[in-house]
DNA sequence: TGGCTTCCTG
DNA sequence: CAGGAAGCCA
């Protein structure tokens, strides 16, 4: 469907150009007061123009000399071949040159489809006398107080005509839908009485095209408004994978990614979701979407009360084993450390996107609307919906991996690929992983080689003095890093292999070992065997 | 040789 | 966290 369609403009214009569209389309595209209104639109099939009936169906126009107007035609079809004056407010169907009564026909059957009133409208090809026999009746049905006007139709300037419409419009515009309609069409039919034919034809047709959007307006209103797909869940994970990542194209340099790197987070993820055409910035339905404030409950705290009670001896334990004093000396010994021994991180290295497959969460439903950059639009709000299938690793991913890592330090691939099954594996994607894991036991190693050094400059004789509990200050540094969110309850398995890995290295330390380049070898080879099973949540279906 | 890991750097 | 170099190992 031509976007125009949607633009904030077609709600003052009768111009509906469904082309593009199928029947199919069109056959669920239907006003939601069809009752009261009838709305006929057209579309093209093959060249050949097609028409759709109030009840749904359609047929050609080329079997049909008369019938339906085309909503299109009305406003871009115009000939004045017929001697009309050409009148910006009115747009006939000439292009089927059957003369005046034909088009009059026409006009009388859209008032037919329209009010559903039989008795204001002639079947097919209508003569004059036809008509006027109607405007007969129509009198009659007039107050009494009018009908001593003159009806002899003396011809009102057109300036006149816009006025009775402007007032039509303006005095009609707040009351009950269909009543309203019923008393437009009476209160058109009054005005119209008043003018000459071509000048009533005209009013009709204006008032039409009035009627048209109107219809048209309220069938897109009522569409938006039915559509679920684009509220707060899918915005909430607009903004939770606006910082998506995806380096694995960089590590085998291929293309895949296609992205050229931006400096904002968000403007990159947004480029990535889809090359968009040109897509009106204003459209009121992506603002709005895009306003909607998140309300996506956090996951909550897992720790129990039970566990914050051992946790609470724990800490007692702790701090035995960490002395107050050297509490206070460590953030300087800390400090002395990270200047010398951790370097320092440049952390504020954009984020990359992914490309990632996305199949709208109600594709139907959005190409039955014939909504291409709507479609677009709700793509991007939703990349982690069912049918979503990761080239790239997100955020998420990098948040379970870390979280995986509290079980295994040292996962094999068939392990990674079994947790991260929504992720289409292939070498850089491995290779991603594997460096990440890399990257989190280099942290979680330098860490241990900081506290064991800081113990033994502490004083610390025995290594079986040391310990690891939730409270310590080691353990607060892991889950920092690897359990920001502090959501996850960590293993006690976790705190049990940083308590054997920080003694590894406090007994290396202090036997001079370090003196040995590879003196750390020694310690991952122990560590390594310390992996546990990674629980079967982190294979389940979905990430995170 | 390829896969994996650590170390170093940004 | 990523990239790259270097080393180890089957």
């Amino acid at each position: 469907m031509n976007q125009s369609v949607w633009s904030e403009g077609m709600y003052s214009s009768s111009s509906v150009c469904l082309d593009g569209c199928t029947a199919e389309h069109l056959s669920s595209f239907q006003p939601s007061h069809s009752k009261a209104l009838s709305v006929s639109a057209t579309f093209h099939r093959d060249g050949e123009s097609m028409k759709t009936l109030p009840d749904g169906s359609y047929y050609s126009t080329r079997d049909a000399a008369s019938g339906l107007i085309c909503s299109n035609q009305l406003s871009s079809s115009r000939d004045d071949t017929a001697g009309h004056l050409p009148n910006p407010y009115l747009h006939q169907d000439w292009n089927l040159n059957s003369g005046r009564q034909a088009k009059r026909a026409r006009v009388e059957n859209i008032i037919k489809g329209m009010t559903g009133s039989p008795g204001l409208c002639c079947s097919g090809v209508t003569t004059d006398q036809d008509c006027v026999q109607e405007e007969e009746e129509t009198i009659e049905e007039l107050p009494l107080n009018l009908k001593h006007l003159d009806r002899s139709g003396s011809s009102q300037s057109r300036a006149t005509r816009k006025q009775n419409l402007r007032q039509l419009r303006t005095r009609f515009s707040h009351t009950d839908e269909r009543s309203e309609i019923t008393d437009r069409w009476k209160k058109v039919k009054l005005m119209s009485y008043f003018q000459s034919k071509p000048d009533r034809i005209k009013l009709m047709a204006d008032v039409l095209k009035d009627e048209l959007s109107r219809a048209v307006s309220r069938s897109v209103d009522s569409i938006f408004k039915s559509m679920p797909l684009l509220q707060t869940n899918d915005v909430e994970n607009v903004e939770t994978d606006m910082d998506l990542q995806s380096s694995t194209c960089r590590d085998n340099k291929l293309p895949c990614c296609g992205a050229t790197e931006v400096p904002d987070v968000q403007t990159e993820a947004l480029s990535l979701v889809l090359q968009k055409p040109n897509v009106e910035p204003s459209n009121k339905f992506v603002l709005q979407s895009r306003l909607k404030p998140r309300h996506c409950p956090k996951s909550p705290n897992t720790f129990s009360h039970d566990s914050a009670q051992r946790e609470d001896r724990v800490s007692e334990k702790n701090h035995k084993c960490l002395p107050e004093v050297a509490q206070s000396k460590f953030e300087a010994f800390d400090a002395h450390w990270n200047s010398v021994k951790v370097r320092s991180k440049v952390n504020s290295r954009s984020v990359r996107s992914p490309q990632i497959h996305t199949v709208s969460a109600d594709p139907m439903l959005l190409e039955t609307l014939c909504l291409p950059h709507v479609k677009i639009e709700s793509d991007s709000l939703v990349k982690n919906n069912l049918y979503m299938l990761n080239e790239g690793l997100t955020t998420n991913h990098l948040k379970k991996a870390k979280l995986m890592f509290f079980y295994t330090r040292y996962p094999s691939s068939l392990v990674l690929k079994m947790c991260f099954h929504d992720v289409q594996f292939t070498r850089c994607i491995t290779s991603q992983l594997i460096k990440w894991f890399s990257n989190f036991r280099e942290f979680y190693y330098i860490q241990m080689e900081k506290f064991a050094r800081h113990a033994l400059m502490e004083g610390v004789a025995d290594a079986r003095r040391l310990a690891v509990g939730r409270e310590s200050e080691l353990f607060r540094a892991l889950n920092m890093h690897y359990n920001k969110a502090n959501d996850f309850q960590v293993p006690e398995r976790f705190l049990e292999v940083a308590e054997i890995t920080l003694r590894e290295f406090y007994i290396a330390v202090s036997m001079g070992k370090d003196r040995d380049p590879s003196w750390k070898k020694a310690i991952y080879k122990v560590i390594c065997k310390l992996d546990s099973d990674v629980p079967a949540e982190f294979k389940s279906q979905h990430t995170g």
